[in-house]
RNA sequence: GGGCGAAUAGCUCAGGGGGAGAGCACUUGCCUUACAAGCAAGGGGUCGCUGGUUCAAAUCCAGCUUCGCCCACCA
């Protein structure tokens, strides 16, 4: 930065400068250091497929800030990032690619297949990592990973192999979540639902050996073709004759029987409800209890099976229509109605999944969730905000198996192989050469792969080394904190923390930072259906500069809070870098002559002891805040310490003194230099480009602003006095400026003030008329005691006990000024009134605290004595 | 069906038992040698509604209204 500054802030020509320098000298990198505490945050690691969006951003910004502020701390900190394989995602996105070239991948067959998502991966995965350092992320990059890396596959394995040993992964034949698009099983969670409006059909089976019928509701007729029951509730007494008898399922000329259970609610519909075993969870459940047949009637293709008789072939919404018809003709249709329910979706692709009996993996999860519950119940895991702890309870308590089979190929293969000669089952971490069962060299490994999030579940510990123990491992596990979004909760965070417990029989970390989502400017979700609510973080950051996003992003809400991103809020705060620019280029002008003593400058003004005593205040305050989490309440902290107090009052203060030249100048350059350093450090966590240019600009010690350490708060330069006579002093001044504006003085014109104050105070302004003169634009200014002679014609004011009079010749209107001192009066007397009856209340005397009733009190009697001065006045231009 | 969050200035939002705040927008005046992306001075709010607790409620409690989100195996 040179000594001519542009009047306007580049971010441009700065950041990635400054983002190399700390690459080059592995300022990121972190050895560990035995003796110091260590802070380390894992990465929840994006997708490979990924492009950075706003809820990137907002993570990572978050996570940054608690990352630099404790390596400034001091502490041994290790930001550990990577990315994550994303089966779903990486698989679709290169099979698009193939079928560009007419291509699918059952063409290239699993081998090349893979080698080509690899290539995929090597060539474009990259783009969310260049980013996030676009972001100015400060990971250890040397240590990042990739949730198919050689390491994590090697913890994946074993955590499959010991589970499955332990029993608590196991393979069967149960309902699981399909979706007929990806092809794939899914797991609860990726199973979205979505209310909407559908019709509820009333379909009559007939009664077996008898006339009359039994009457069911259903949202699927289709699925009416693979029914094996009807059931009712047992104590149902409109049913109670028929429980045991049988029923003909309609068109399929099936006799099923009537089965009575209490899962049957007997309120809802006819009370008595048709059994589809294989194409409803909860029929499936109840016929596994009675015993029921399962008759799929609808295929992985989501088309109606050989089952499904005359329909077969058909796709599963044809069909409806066809049974709907086929039903109404016969007879069967005894009506319908409108009824809201909850459709199934894919998370991916938003395709109706559909329930389907299949052959699994599944991960048993009760003896996994008890720990886990545990951990946060007795406080050892603790949520931010806390009212997530209840979330991920009330999930955790209710928790049921995890299918973690996927039908891909992009994934963790399972290490299991199955004997094709004795059809052992046989889970290894290599392949075996022969069945230990049979000795059968006809082996074949299970063709599918594990859930993603498998893998992420082991983050916290396989990046770290696991299952290896290494010193990384050992130092750093647990970690400190982990930062993510609401919506991931049960996704992942609820998975480390069972897979964290029962692995390293540690928890994986001691803190859960949840923040919000990033909504668009109206407060809705960006969603990929409405492009234009999509805001690029790159844009902004290519137009406004990293800093500008990440302040943005910190302060835009509380936390837990959804945000609202709006291009306003972001000029905002370019605006707020662009001041701190200017600051720092008012400094370089004004320190040609600046010689660091490194000593405590002596001989401090008011201004000074004020803005070196709040300095303190702040100091402490923000890392105050930091450490609870409210990062938003620290930025704006410090945006209103920069720009209030430091640029709006202390260098328009520092001014005259700079013009003074010799000791006073020297005194308050080294104020000024001293005060805006210890900014950008306090500033550095939340704008480390910005920060960083101008630390380096300045007068300083050492390599770069990163690692300057955190500052304590120096009690040496608390001065409560020095605040309380500064806050006089801006009083009177803002008094003086008041008139000004509102009698209309030219701006540039000298205006003469008369002040009258007791004699503390007259001791203050007296110390102190220079800034007076300069801030409120005073040609000559008397100061005189209480009670002597005051000018006439004169527009006054009365602040903080001091009265102010500008004798304004020409400008002065007595009869607007009495006006104007009445409506003041009116004002103060209600006040007054309110003031005196709370003190005349005895209930409040005795019950408020003490200090409570003496603000009070001392409040009435400034009030009170300000009455009596407007009221004094105003009787003298009567 | 259950749970959670929000409701405060025109807009977007902080705050949170004892003087209603910020940014933007608005009004007025200023290109004052750091910054017009700026400076100075203003206007603007029964803090969603109804009760309760308290000496004291925008803040705590209960209920209600509106909006949003999450969970759930009533077909």
């Amino acid at each position: 930065m040179s000594r001519q500054l542009p009047k306007t802030y580049n971010p441009q020509e700065v950041e990635e400068k400054w983002y190399q320098f700390w690459l080059e000298k592995g300022f990121f990198q972190v050895e560990v250091e035995k003796e110091k505490k260590p802070y380390c945050i894992v990465i929840p690691p994006p997708n490979v497929t990924g492009k950075l969006h706003l809820g990137h951003a907002l993570n990572n910004t978050l996570q940054d800030i608690l990352i630099r502020y404790h390596r400034m701390k001091g502490e041994n900190t290790l930001w550990l990032p990577g990315t994550d394989h994303a089966g779903i995602a990486t698989q679709a996105r290169v099979e698009e690619e193939l079928a560009k070239e007419g291509l699918t991948r059952y063409d290239l067959g699993r081998e090349k297949f893979l080698a080509r998502v690899w290539k995929w991966k090597e060539e474009y995965g990259g783009t969310i990592i260049k980013q996030l350092k676009q972001l100015g992320a400060s990971c250890d990059w040397s240590k990042e990973r990739f949730t198919m890396d050689e390491g994590c596959s090697r913890a994946v394995k074993e955590v499959f192999l010991r589970l499955y040993e332990k029993g608590l992964i196991y393979r069967g034949s149960y309902l699981v979540n399909w979706c007929p698009k990806c092809a794939t099983t899914l797991s609860d969670i990726e199973v979205e639902h979505e209310e909407s409006e559908g019709r509820l059909w009333h379909i009559r089976y007939p009664l077996v050996g008898g006339d009359g019928y039994i009457q069911v509701a259903t949202t699927r007729p289709e699925t009416m073709l693979g029914d094996t029951a009807v059931a009712v509730h047992p104590e149902d007494g409109r049913y109670r004759g028929l429980v045991g008898k049988k029923a003909i399922l309609p068109l399929m000329n099936r006799e099923i029987p009537i089965v009575a259970d209490p899962m049957v609610d007997r309120e809802f519909g006819t009370g008595a409800v048709k059994i589809t075993p294989a194409h409803d969870l909860n029929d499936f459940e109840l016929a596994r209890r009675h015993n029921l047949p399962q008759v799929t009637v609808i295929g992985f293709d989501a088309r109606m099976t050989a089952e499904a008789g005359k329909y077969a072939g058909l796709d599963r919404y044809e069909a409806r229509k066809r049974v709907l018809h086929d039903l109404a003709e016969g007879g069967f249709l005894a009506g319908e109605e409108s009824h809201l329910y909850a459709l199934g979706t894919c998370y991916r692709c938003d395709m109706v999944v559909e329930p389907l009996i299949s052959k699994q993996w599944f991960v048993r999860m009760k003896p996994l969730a008890e720990p886990a519950i545990r951990v946060v119940k007795e406080g050892k895991i603790r949520f931010v905000p806390e009212r997530f702890t209840k979330v991920y309870l009330n999930w955790m308590e209710n928790i049921r198996d995890w299918c973690i089979s996927r039908q891909l190929w992009w994934g963790h293969r399972i290490p299991v192989w199955y004997c094709r000669d004795c059809q052992k089952e046989i889970a290894a971490g290599e392949e075996p050469t022969a069945c230990p069962a049979c000795g059968s060299g006809h082996l074949e490994q299970d063709p599918d792969v594990l859930d993603t999030w498998f893998s992420s579940a082991l983050w916290p510990f396989s990046t770290l080394g696991w299952p290896e123990q290494t010193p990384l491992l050992e130092h750093f596990y647990p970690t400190s904190v982990l930062v993510t979004a609401r919506d991931i909760i049960f996704f992942w965070v609820a998975r480390m923390i069972f897979m964290g417990l029962e692995f390293m029989q540690e928890r994986p970390f001691a803190e859960v930072l949840i923040h919000g989502l990033i909504l668009d400017k109206d407060g809705k979700k960006m969603s990929k259906s409405r492009p234009e609510t999509i805001v690029d973080p790159q844009d902004v950051i290519d137009e406004y500069g990293a800093d500008t996003l990440r302040f943005t992003l910190a302060t835009g809400t509380a936390l837990g809070q959804d945000q609202r991103f709006q291009l306003e809020r972001v000029e905002g705060v370019r605006n707020f870098a662009n001041k701190i620019w200017n600051a720092a280029r008012f400094l370089l002008m004004n320190l040609e002559d600046y010689v660091e003593t490194g000593e405590k400058p002596e001989n401090l003004s008011l201004p000074d002891r004020y803005i070196l005593s709040r300095l303190q205040a702040v100091t402490a305050e923000t890392g105050e805040m930091i450490d609870r989490y409210d990062l938003g309440g620290a930025a704006n902290l410090l945006y209103d310490f920069i720009w209030s107090e430091y640029c709006d009052w202390y260098i328009e203060m520092a001014k005259p003194m700079l013009k003074t030249g010799g000791e006073e100048r020297r005194r308050t350059q080294q104020v000024l230099v001293k005060v805006f350093r210890q900014i950008m450090v306090l500033l550095h966590p939340y704008m480390p480009f910005i920060t960083e240019e101008i630390w380096q600009a300045l007068p300083h010690a050492g390599e770069s602003v990163m690692l300057a350490p955190w500052p304590e708060p120096e009690a040496g330069y608390r001065d409560a006095g020095a605040e309380s006579e500064m806050q006089l002093l801006m009083d009177v001044v803002r008094a003086i400026r008041n008139i000004r504006a509102e009698t209309r003085v030219d701006p540039g014109r000298k205006v003469e003030a008369v002040l009258l104050a007791g004699s503390v105070q007259r001791r203050i302004l007296e110390e102190n008329r220079l800034y007076l003169e300069v801030l409120a634009g005073l040609g000559r200014l008397e100061i005189r005691p209480e009670g002597t002679a005051k000018p006439d014609r004169a527009v006054s004011a009365v602040e903080s006990g001091v009265e102010i009079y500008l004798p304004l010749a020409g400008l002065v209107d007595l009869a607007v000024e009495r006006e104007r001192l009445q409506k003041e009066l009116a004002e103060l007397e209600t006040e007054k009134n309110r003031l005196a009856k709370k003190l005349e209340n005895p209930q409040f005397l005795a019950k408020a605290p003490a200090a409570v009733v003496e603000k009070e009190k001392k409040k009435l009697a400034e009030v009170e004595s300000k009455y009596e001065k407007v009221s004094a006045r105003l009787a003298a231009l009567s």
